[in-house]
DNA sequence: CTGGCTGCAAATCTTTTGCATCCTG
DNA sequence: CAGGATGCAAAAGATTTGCAGCCAG
């Protein structure tokens, strides 16, 4: 199931274009995302290389695994514990830097974190609301 | 991209059966624990008809979808608002019925609702906490 | 040098869709 | 009896994996 023991984490060109691309990106970008964006650079980029770098930074906590989209996953490069605000229309996703403190007392499990998510319509989709469909 | 005009729900036994099945279900299960569930009854059961009815139930509003494992969607029969508490070792999900007052005031958003994840260890899992890769 | 990384393709897994047939309302 | 529902198979997406060759440390 582990594939990875090492936590060797190697430099090489295409995965400086990933990272590069993901610092400071607020787009919540999926893994076609990063793909596309790097191709450009790098036209031989496989997808191989993308999750294999994608787990690599998850490994190392330098990445969020979003599964706040249904479809597919979104990465968050965002370093600081923070919380999501989606919108249900455009599945545009932005972070909300608000700290909540939330309690769970009852209960056997160890907490460990918590992840709100709040949904709503954003400002460029509550205009045309027409196609709200889905 | 909507195919289905009309609200009507049509009754039929294998509907009833996955009903039946997820009627006060707390399991969170995916279409493929509902497919099997149901599959003990009706043999000839198609993993079409079940996804054919999670979405109806969907959109009827008696079914809410999950986006909780990174893996596959899972499909909660709850009909009150509630939060989850989501085991990251055996991916098991409880129920949190407690309210929490959470408000979102600076945002042009149009908050519709939130949801929260605790993220923990269950009891089952702390024991065993040598199989904890990934 | 060595083991991790890359690229490509094939494989997996989940979910969706097309279609002929069936059956509920 | 019309239109939604079923079952089967194929298609579509997203992600994973196998493998030979490459290259960063």
């Amino acid at each position: 199931m582990e594939k990875h023991s090492k936590n060797t984490f190697r430099m090489t060109p295409q995965r400086m274009a990933i990272l590069k691309y993901l610092e400071g990106n607020k787009k919540h970008p999926s893994a076609e995302d990063i793909y596309k964006a790097v191709s450009k650079k790098f036209p031989t980029m496989s997808f191989a290389t993308v999750y294999n770098t994608l787990s690599a930074l998850k490994r190392r906590g330098s990445l969020l695994e979003l599964t706040i989209d249904p479809n597919k996953k979104r990465f968050d490069p965002g370093t600081s514990p923070h919380h999501h605000l989606i919108c249900i229309n455009c599945k545009r996703i932005l972070d909300v830097q608000i700290n909540y403190p939330l309690t769970l007392s009852d209960s056997d499990f160890e907490i460990i974190g918590n992840h709100i998510e709040f949904y709503g319509i954003c400002p460029k989709c509550k205009g045309k609301q027409s196609e709200r469909l889905k």
